[in-house]
RNA sequence: GUCCCGUUCGUCUAGCGGCCUAGGACACCGCCCUUUCACGGCGGCGACACGGGUUCGAUUCCCGUACGGGACG
């Protein structure tokens, strides 16, 4: 089978292509270049360019490295434009509105397994193959692709994924889904990509190498001349209004944050909502963070039709949260209201809520304001 | 401008002559965790307003100097 293989230069995606590579499949490698670093936003007061780990030329080299290693071809994709629209600006404009976003989710619908999968698909690539912790099954009896957690539950990144359609997931392949991170690193290792098998994890989101993506929206907006858009500093109240302290921008917080707010009280304090309209953060103590309920919207479902019926699932508001056992009622316009069976900590908006049954990713969807 | 009270890490404070190389909480910083943002875990920085006494010994007692509260002016 002739399959595509998106290669970030990182361990999991070598190991992913090495283990095709093992299984006789013909491999097109590619990579995404999705941000210019050189576009004088991502760098540093001396204005030089700030260590990257996105679209860096050390990490196209990686990824070229491993593909003439394994011996495949492989090709750098600019999706520089799609990446711009589909992801960058609804980051910044999601911070601006006062939530926070997650943009790893909308790459992967957006760019990974649409804008690159066409690229695969028009040379002749049957599927498209990526390092992602999680596993597709084709179920005969409902017809539909399951999308699975992946099966070393510490390094799951199913949640990542569940914006996938059932066309998307019908060509998705991960082959690390049954492995554990150490196990993808010898897996790497044993096919002598000793190179990418020691790297360190890139962590922060890949067109803010730097980790400050406030900084980084600042420099943004003045890049596009929209700087009145920039937020200003505002005032912090306590929930019962009460003005305690002054905050340096909205796009700084996000609900559930306790450091950087730097007013020193009995307890610790955390943001406990932001509005963007008043230009207003409040803060509370821990047990204010907690509600029961929230509404998701463009909601996809991934293991069945769209139930007309409310759903018992094992809900997720966070990457790193703990699924929760929680009904879902779904709404008009692929919207849904999301009840807890016991309050969660910190229900964000603009974060991505993922629906399990067990291992199984039901469904998901964006956490908007009520 | 007479008489009282108070003055400890960035903040709120513990302390009541040796147990204090001054403890805690919050804040801040760093590391770890982590393909988002966070949470969390671990660690770190950091103060007895100042000057004199009294004591073997002073954050702790006394006296002044500098800043914060009190119906005679």
């Amino acid at each position: 089978m002739k399959i595509a293989v998106a290669m970030s230069g990182g361990v999991d995606s070598s190991a992913a292509a090495a283990i095709l590579k093992d299984q006789g499949h013909e491999l097109v490698g590619f990579t995404m270049q999705l941000w210019d670093q050189r576009r004088g936003i991502n760098v540093d007061e001396n204005g030089d360019p700030l260590p990257s780990r996105c679209c860096s030329l050390d990490d196209v080299y990686d990824a070229r490295r491993v593909a003439e290693e394994l011996g495949f071809p492989f090709y750098v994709l600019n999706l520089e434009r799609d990446f711009e629209r589909d992801v960058v600006q609804p980051f910044v404009s999601s911070y601006l509105n006062g939530e926070t976003p997650i943009p790893c989710v909308t790459c992967n619908s957006r760019l990974k397994f649409a804008s690159l999968d066409r690229l695969a698909l028009s040379l002749g690539c049957e599927r498209v193959a990526t390092g992602h912790y999680a596993r597709v099954e084709y179920d005969r009896d409902s017809g539909r692709y399951r999308l699975l957690r992946g099966q070393n539950e510490q390094k799951d990144q199913s949640y990542f994924l569940w914006e996938l359609t059932q066309a998307q997931l019908s060509r998705a392949l991960f082959p690390l889904g049954e492995m554990s991170k150490p196990e993808a690193r010898d897996a790497a290792r044993q096919h002598g990509l000793s190179g990418v098998a020691e790297k360190k994890e890139s962590q922060e989101i890949c067109f803010v190498p730097d980790g400050d993506y406030a900084g980084f929206i600042d420099r943004y907006l003045e890049a596009e001349n929209a700087t009145t858009r920039l937020p200003g500093s505002g005032e912090i109240v306590d929930t019962s209004g009460r003005v305690v302290g002054q905050h340096e921008g909205i796009h700084r917080y996000t609900i559930g944050q306790r450091r950087g707010i730097g007013i020193a009280d009995q307890q610790p304090l955390y943001v406990v909502s932001i509005n963007a309209g008043k230009n207003r953060i409040t803060v509370g103590q821990a047990d204010e963070l907690l509600s029961a309920e929230f509404t998701a919207a463009g909601v996809n479902w991934i293991a069945f039709d769209d139930p007309s019926e409310p759903v018992r699932a094992e809900v997720r508001v966070r990457y790193r949260h703990t699924a929760a056992p929680a009904t879902i009622t779904p709404l008009p316009n692929a919207r849904a209201r999301i009840v807890f069976d016991e309050p969660q900590r910190a229900i964000t908006p603009g974060q991505a809520t993922v629906f399990y049954r067990g291992n199984e990713v039901a469904g998901g969807g964006w956490i908007v304001r009520a």
